[in-house]
DNA sequence: AAAACAGTTGAACAACCGTTCAACTGTAAG
DNA sequence: CTTACAGTTGAACGGTTGTTCAACTGTTTT
């Protein structure tokens, strides 16, 4: 009776603001964990602007690495290594014909996506 | 009349396969570069898993520094840093009260884009 | 068979980024 | 006024990442 606090396991290490009933509500109605993960893959892919412009690139034609590369006056090698991200990502596709291989969109699900991006950046209502 | 190459312009270091006329076209159509350039920083942003979870976190409910922190089971530093990021792209807003600060949503905007992202990650259809 | 070229790959380097730590501000309570 | 706490901030560290470079594969052409 004279002194609770060593029973009070409540206490440990958390004397701070508690609105713990809103904290395990929001819990639960939060996404898989795994799935939030693979959303942040999924944007972090999207955030560099080599491979926002191939894919924007690749949203009017199927191109070959050498044309996206003159397209983004970048070297081969640079643009090979964003297709590779994009590619084990399933964001693209490849169709290999003699020497060059021509790449495109693997899932327009992604053109979607971008769509909503754009209307964001420049300032689109949306509804 | 002895040696054109100094005059072929053309050939400057340019011996590439070219499809000209597709590049100059895939050009015209693609979005400006100032716009491809945001809609990458946006994405920066949405591509890091803290920075994720306290968006979805904050599409149920409005919460304070402290209670994001409790529910990711992370420092308040950590979050107030990522909180600062998520400020300044505009995408929550914050709302002092006392001692605490509240932070909510700036735009639900967001929610669709991640509706969209969470639904290509699960596999979910979409049209 | 050899030369030319489209594309890939791995190592290396520099730039960037998220967390930690410590110090700080500002508000509320004793 | 002092203490306690929510939150912010800047520096620093360690890990990640995009581009470059050089070497390589595979296909086509001569």
């Amino acid at each position: 009776m004279k002194d609770e606090k060593i029973i009070d396991e409540i206490e440990l290490c958390e004397h701070e603001c508690s609105h713990n009933e809103l904290i395990s509500s929001v819990e639960k109605l939060m996404p898989n964990e795994d799935v939030i993960y693979d959303v942040a893959e999924l944007f972090k892919v999207f955030g560099d602007s080599t491979r926002t412009k191939i894919l924007t690139a690749l949203f009017e034609s199927e191109m070959c690495v050498c044309d996206i590369g003159k397209l983004l006056n970048m070297t081969k090698s640079a643009i090979s290594h964003q297709l590779r991200i994009l590619r084990q990502s399933k964001l693209v596709k490849a169709r290999k014909s003699g020497k060059e291989v021509f790449y495109s969109l693997a899932d327009n699900h992604v053109k979607i996506i971008f769509k909503m991006a754009i209307d964001h950046v420049t300032g689109n209502d949306c509804q």
